[in-house]
DNA sequence: GATCATTTGTTCGTATACGAATGATGTTGC
DNA sequence: GCAACATCATTCGTATACGAACAAATGATC
C-alpha cells in the first residue's frame, strides 16, 4: 500500500527526524568519552578525572572548604564528598573542621597529594594537548572559545 | 634560598602551570553538564539522556542486538545492559533471542516505546537547539565541525 | 535575642560508566 | 571435524553524577 499513488511526489521517504548522531549532546558525550580515554592511559598514576580535578584545584588555590571545591570543580555536594573520602582514604587529602565556621570541613592536600600533583601536571598537560591534537592552533583557539560561551 | 639571587629576572612568579578552568577537559564537562541541565527539564516524560539515546537509535535503525545498540550509542556492554533491562522493565523495549544466532539478544522497541520516541523527538530537537542558543548559525556549524573531529 | 532563611555537610536512592572475568555461541583455518 | 579465535552477553567491583531529604551551624531581621 502506498506505492504507486501520485508521480507527484508519492510518499515522503521517511528520513527520521531525529539523527542521534548530529545532536550536540551526543557529540559532547562522545569527545568526552575520547578525552577520558587519553586521560586514563596517560595520566600515569591511578587517579580519575574528577579526582585529578579535585587535587589539581587544591594545589591551585589552596585548602578550603569541601563545598566550595566541589562548586570549583563542578561537582555536586554528594560527588565531591565521595571523591574527597577517597582521595583522603588514599593519604592524597586531608580534612579538619573550620575553626570560623563550625558547619565548614576544611580539606587539604597532604605532602603526598602535593607531590602526586606535581609530578601528574605535566601528564595532564600532555593530556590537554593530546585531545586536542587533531586541530591546529587556530582550530584549538576558535573551539575553545566556543565551547566557553556554551558552559 | 634562592632568593635574591640574581637581578636578572628574580624568581618566577610562581604562576601555578596547570589552570583547571583552561583545560579541554574540564570544559566538556561543564558544556556537558549544562546541556544535561537543559535535557532534564526539556525532555517531558522521565528519560535520561542515555535512555534517550537507546529508544533513539531503535527508532532511527530497527531492532538490534544488544551489543550493536552500544556500539550505536557510544556505550559500554555493562551500561547498554542496564539501559535496556530499564527502559524493559518500564515497557519501552523488549528482547527476544536471535533466531539466526544464539549469542545475540534482540532489542526492539515496543509500541509504548514507538509512541515515546516519536512524542520525545521534537523536545530532543528543541533540547538541541537551546543547549547552541548561545551561538549564531555560523559558530555552531563551526562548533560542530571542530567536535567532529575530536570524536 | 528569638525567628527565619541560608549555607554546609551527610545520607539515600537511582542511573550511568567502564575494566575485567566468565561462559556460551560462531567462525575460520587446516 | 576440531582447535584457535572472535563475538555476544552477563556479572562484579569501583567511581562518578545528582536529586531529595535531613540536621547542624550561621546569618539576617526585626
Amino acid at each position: 500500500m502506498g506505492r504507486g499513488v501520485s508521480p507527484k511526489r508519492a510518499v515522503k521517504p521517511a528520513r527520521p527526524s531525529y539523527i542521534l548522531d548530529e545532536q550536540i549532546g551526543f557529540i559532547l558525550r562522545q569527545v568526552w568519552q575520547r578525552h577520558a580515554t587519553i586521560f586514563a592511559r596517560e595520566i600515569g598514576i591511578n587517579l580519575t578525572p574528577t579526582q585529578w580535578a579535585a587535587l589539581a584545584k587544591l594545589a591551585e588555590t589552596g585548602p578550603c572548604s569541601q563545598n566550595l571545591l566541589g562548586r570549583l570543580t563542578a561537582m555536586d555536594v554528594a560527588t565531591i564528598k565521595g571523591v574527597i573520602d577517597r582521595l583522603t582514604a588514599r593519604g592524597l587529602t586531608e580534612t579538619s573542621p573550620d575553626p570560623e565556621d563550625g558547619r565548614r570541613l576544611l580539606v587539604s592536600l597532604t605532602r603526598a597529594g602535593q607531590q602526586l600533583a606535581e609530578k601528574a601536571a605535566p601528564n595532564a598537560l600532555a593530556i590537554t594537548r593530546e585531545t586536542l591534537a587533531p586541530l591546529d592552533a587556530k582550530e584549538r583557539e576558535t573551539l575553545i572559545a566556543l565551547l566557553d560561551k556554551l558552559r
